[in-house]
DNA sequence: TTAATAGTGTCTGTCAGACACTATCAA
DNA sequence: TTGATAGTGTCTGACAGACACTATTAA
């Protein structure tokens, strides 16, 4: 670092990571599903300290051996626990301060995915002595959440519940088949608010992201139509859904 | 740590925050301001390696010792380069990878500030040999910027230029007082497409968001109304601007 | 007067909500 | 048949774009 000229290659091969004091870095997913006609969210109970036996959102730290990026941390984690694959998975963003982790300066990268509750096959990993999905009502969970993950639960939900006047994201909550009323009902969990049906109908079947598979549901009454999604990618709409006036 | 049972308290005192390798983390913060009819963004030269005398964004290491929060970091960093404090700022988001930095696996926390283009007091700060704004062009900007800023700078104007069809978000680039034409033009700017005016004036005017300061704007032509901002807040559309049909 | 720019009046189009109506199943 | 649920027809209202019109200044 004291030589006059130095190439790039000279100071990388003299660089010393540790010189500097660097915040712990951790990557936290809130998974997303609904279930039982709840939004849930999948928490762990921690088996180690700091805040040992208390219930937590699924993170951890980053590998920088084996993980490539942190998206690749926060998929592992998932997989992990629950055997999901490709989710839906999109960044909230960071967190970071120095009073969030009793350890030390940290920052946090959280992600949220949203999974369909079926064929999910929880499993208790490492630093978990157990696991479980959470209902979610007014914001929160009924069990008090480690470090400041009940503020970034609230964050991730009011991002969910904003996107979702605008997107199709309940679709990557669905099984692959699916009604028009099913879907419905998955919006009106997650904006806490009933749907007018004609409305709903006509703004999904208009920008035509589902196919009708042929087949159809049989519950009481009328048969209805089994949609699947077309594609993986979310629509997203010009005009919010407004709610009842 | 190998005791078989401990406190939290006892856990804390013997924790070692060295024994895991951690990424380097930093702040980086596309400031963006609107000046001679475009969209510019404010870079810095680089004095030191790696990547000595390239330009990047405006960021650096988290200094634990100083900063309370990630966004602390970002404040001073950009009152340090501007002298503003309190501008628009807002997180991007994190991006974190084993290549994006040359010293090792490295995470950034990228927010993105808002700041009109009266006043600012352009400083070269340590670590940098040269500053100035950069005309955004195509979603870039002429010179090659260090790391992988120009993909965190494309993916901030993604985020910018989407959130401008719904939101107040310009308001945040005009000076104290201004027309309805003015603030048309730095939405036109940023969404790079022309405004029908009538549409324009009437969404913005039904929200009540601006003030009339009862002052008149004598240019070419008739008058203008100058208007300030009602409020700090941001407003949110029910509806996108469209654009030309 | 004219050129330039500010600001209005008003038509159409799109899509949201409201709500009554019809359709199709099981029992 | 009736009850339940699926799905349609169609009105209204909010607000976007289009575009012609009027208003107010300087030169």
């Amino acid at each position: 670092m004291s030589k006059i000229m130095q190439t790039e290659d000279e100071f990388l091969c003299d660089y010393d990571p540790t010189i500097f004091d660097r915040p712990n870095t951790l990557v936290d997913t809130v998974i997303f599903t609904v279930l039982d006609s709840h939004l849930q969210v999948l928490t762990v109970k921690r088996s180690n300290h700091p805040y040992k036996y208390n219930w937590s959102l699924v993170g951890g730290f980053i590998d920088i051996n084996k993980d490539l990026d942190i998206e690749a941390t926060a998929k592992r984690k998932l997989e992990e626990k629950t055997g999901v694959k490709t989710p839906y998975l999109e960044q909230y963003g960071s967190v970071g301060n120095a009073n969030r982790d009793p350890r030390g300066w940290s920052v946090t990268n959280i992600y949220f995915a949203l999974i369909p509750n079926h064929k999910v096959d929880l499993k208790i990993g490492e630093g978990a002595i157990d696991i479980k999905w959470s209902v979610i009502s007014d914001d929160k969970v009924s069990d008090k959440l480690a470090f400041d993950h009940a503020d970034i639960l609230q964050g991730c939900i009011e991002r969910l519940r904003s996107k979702v006047l605008y997107t199709s994201l309940p679709v990557h909550l669905m099984p692959k088949e699916f009604t028009l009323k099913e879907l419905q009902t998955v919006y009106e969990i997650i904006l806490d608010q009933k749907l007018e049906h004609k409305s709903f109908r006509r703004r999904i079947l208009a920008v035509n992201i589902l196919e009708e598979t042929g087949k159809m549901s049989h519950e009481r009454g009328r048969p209805a139509a089994l949609y699947c999604a077309k594609t993986k990618n979310t629509h997203f709409f010009i005009r919010n859904i407004e709610g009842n006036r």
